[in-house]
DNA sequence: CGTAATCGACTACGGCTGTAAACATGAAGG
DNA sequence: CCTTCATGTTTACAGCCGTAGTCGATTACG
């Protein structure tokens, strides 16, 4: 089977800035990606479309040329991303126990009162539909 | 101000694997840290070193001499480093939103019905003693 | 007292990441 | 047509990470 499949590397934390603009709006130029990005990071234009060829090449980034120029589109969806880091934290830290992250956020007081409301909240939400399977 | 103060440096993941060692249980030796860990990643003992000796440079484990070698403490807790870490990944993803993060959870469904009823439990003690600050 | 074993320190090295300059190529304008 | 500008590609390079070999010192045994 051919490995065309979006996303098998994984994104740094720089390659995510970049990744963060094109989720906010796509497609967007090469340039458009760096107007976003590089001045909060202090990044010069070069840099920018290094970490976009590193995307494209890890598919995570899709391409349409438009004229003499590329338009940038993500391959992968924020929340997937989002899913796949929070997994792999959960699993590399709590042993795959969602509670345990819980917990630790619990303990360590990163939970405000919004967040407990907002958990409850969809606690609540999870368990009415909690039906098939 | 001297940067005495422990863990200012991130722990990697082949780090993580020592610290597993030293947070089961500590003092160790050297070898016995090998002997922990080096089986399961398929690690040679310097290896093992190399690692140790990082996490000394990083503070994160503290030596005490014994005799002619050292024993090897963790200096940070694993529930702060857990903590830290969990912070870190809901800062970069989520906005700090834990519910941000606990929505995704939710979403791809890596919740277990009873991460749901730990965490439910949890809710009800966090609400019961909100009573300072 | 000398030699072997033990153990930490130093050195090494390929790969990845962050950052960026140089280059090539095609388009546009004079 | 030739020059210039815009844009993607290639190359570069320092620093960190994963992995490991070697060196030197200290201990212990004969």
């Amino acid at each position: 089977m051919a490995d065309d499949s979006p996303q098998n590397e994984r994104i740094t934390e720089a390659e995510q800035a970049v990744m963060e603009a094109l989720w906010a709006k796509s497609p967007l130029t090469a340039n458009e990606v760096a107007d976003a990005v590089a001045p909060a990071r202090g990044w010069s234009l070069p840099t920018v479309k290094t970490l976009l060829s590193r995307l494209v090449a890890k598919q995570a980034v899709e391409t349409a040329p438009d004229g003499k120029r590329f338009l940038y589109s993500p391959r992968i969806a924020r929340s997937d991303f989002a899913a796949g880091e929070s997994k792999r934290l959960v699993e590399r830290l709590f042993g795959g126990s969602a509670a345990g992250l819980f917990a630790h956020l619990a303990e360590a007081e990163a939970l405000s009162d919004k967040d407990l409301n907002q958990i409850e909240a969809l606690l609540r939400e999870l368990r009415g539909q909690e039906v098939g399977k």
